[in-house]
This record gives C-alpha cells, structure tokens and sequence, in this order.
DNA sequence: CTGTCTGCAAATTATTTGCACTCTA
DNA sequence: TAGAGTGCAAATAATTTGCAGACAG
C-alpha cells in the first residue's frame, strides 16, 4: 500500500522518509499503538530514527487530524489513524484498545446551563471491561490458587 | 463536616491524620484536583505530609472507589470525590473539569460481537469544549492582534 | 506490640527540548 | 540554499519505590 505523501505536503510540511515510515506503520492499524510501539516499527526501516521525530510527527500528524491521540492510560498515550467517529473498549488488565462503530449516534442531552457556559466541540466515549481472553486468564489463576 | 473514618476502617485500613485530611479535602470537591493541588492542600494542616502517602492514599481510595481517576489528561490525574454516575467536560484551553448530570441515561448499542468477547463494566463520556472565560480571552487576543 | 503507614530521597518513565547538522522542496 | 526536520543527549515532570522509623489498632 503507497502511503499518500500529500497528507504532509498538503499542509506545507516536509514529506520525510521518517514521516512517511510513520504514516506506513499508522495506516490501517487497529492495535492503536503507543509512540513506543511505533517507533520500535519505524526502527526496522529506518534504524537511526529518534524518538524525537515520532514525536515530532505524532503531534504533526495530530494537528492536522489525520490521526488522534487516545488519552486513554496515564502511561502512555495512544495513537488512533482512523478518524471516524466512532468508540473504544478498554481492557482493564490487558490494555488492549478494540474499535466499536454503532449505527446509533449516542447524542447526550446536555443541561442547558452547560451548553450556555461551553462551545462544545467533541464528544469522546469509552467502555471499560475484561476481554475474553483475560476472563479466562482469571479463571485459571482462580482454579490454581484453590487447588494449592 | 466530619469526615467518616469508617470509610476506610470498615476496609480494614488504618484511618491515619494524613488520611482523614485528604478525604476531608476531596469531601465535596468539585474542582477535580490533582494529585498535586490535594497535596498542597493536605500541606496547609500537615506540613510534613509526603507525596507518597498522597498517591497511596489516592490510591486506596481509588481501589475501595471512594474515588474516580480522571485519565482526561495525559500530563496528570484528576480525582473525582463523586462516584455517583456522571460524565464529564473539559475546556481544551484552561483544563477546568466540570460535572454533567443528565437525566437521560445513556446506553449505546453495542454490537454482540463485542458484547461477546468483553465483560463490559463501566462507560466513560467526556465532552471538549471551550469555556466561556476561554473564548472571551481568545476574542481580545485577536482584537489586539487585529489592532496591531 | 506489630504490622501498616509515613516521609524522605532516589528511581522510573513518557515526553519535551536545545542544538548542530541534514536534506527536502 | 534556506528553513524545516532530524538525531542525540540532556531536561522535565508525574508517579513509584525502597527503606528506616513512627504510630494506629
């Protein structure tokens, strides 16, 4: 897949082959990786890449909304390519970050006192739980602990 | 008001000093404090209070949720003394945190392909905006940049 | 009296920054 | 070739940790 280098130049900004490695790692990708996880990718190809760069990149990337930043865990922010509305469940032991789309538009009534005191401009919306494979994880512990 | 050293005996915790000051400066609060702003708080009564039993404290508090972490911010925590359910706006400028109570209670349809692989156990909603005070700021930078 | 807590200081970790050099446009 | 971008290393800042002594139950 040719990474589209008009998304940085477009915007006035240099196309670097860094940035465009960047983009490569970021297109398509679900797991929602953090600047680390991207910057290990981005060494495979370019193996003198800093983390300065991605970080560089990321907030590039982020201001002009080609990817969003998940503010999800105190330790390390997330990176999200798709900019499509829509959520994410969190699993509380795994940290795993999944995508969830709903036809439904989850539109909160908001107080109109709110909506007097505040331009609102995004809605952002999280589920917390335990995927399966931590569900059954747990279980096992739980079988073991009683056994010893 | 009398903060209720039951909250963490009856979890078998020791109610020390230091304790019942940060429950007495999170009782009530609607600020949504730091770590840091509790412990200049806890500070003011306690002045050899240390930073570790702050976070903890905030920490058994959390776990026995006597108190919400707010994640909303990637440079530091915010604790939230409300645990009844609610969500939350942020103003994009200033970082002030403000409750929202609505009536309606929200329920997304989660498509039964998630429903499937996660227990779900808690659903998070931030709104982003812009405050009043924020946008009045902003208008007289640009009538003085105009100016100019 | 004893094990939990506290306070201190040092460690950790994600992210940011300053700066000289590089390379895109 | 000029200025934006890179890489390096050091700086920053929130949070965590190890440990010796304190104190709640």
């Amino acid at each position: 897949m040719k990474v589209d280098a008009s998304k940085y130049r477009d915007k006035g900004l240099k196309a670097t082959p860094q940035r465009m490695a960047i983009l490569k790692v970021l297109e398509g990708n679900t797991s929602h990786p953090s600047a680390e996880e991207i910057y290990r990718e981005v060494l495979k190809d370019y193996p003198t890449v800093s983390f300065a760069t991605v970080y560089n990149t990321l907030q590039v990337l982020k201001d002009s909304r080609e990817v969003l930043e998940l503010n999800i865990d105190r330790d390390k922010n997330r990176y999200d390519p798709n900019t499509n509305p829509h959520y994410h469940i969190i699993c509380t032991e795994c940290k795993k970050v999944e995508d969830i789309f709903t036809k439904e538009i989850i539109e909160p009534d908001i107080p109109s006192e709110i909506k007097r005191r505040f331009k609102i401009t995004r809605l952002s919306i999280q589920f917390y739980g335990i995927c399966r494979e931590c569900q059954q994880r747990e279980k096992e512990v739980r079988g073991k602990t009683a056994k010893s």
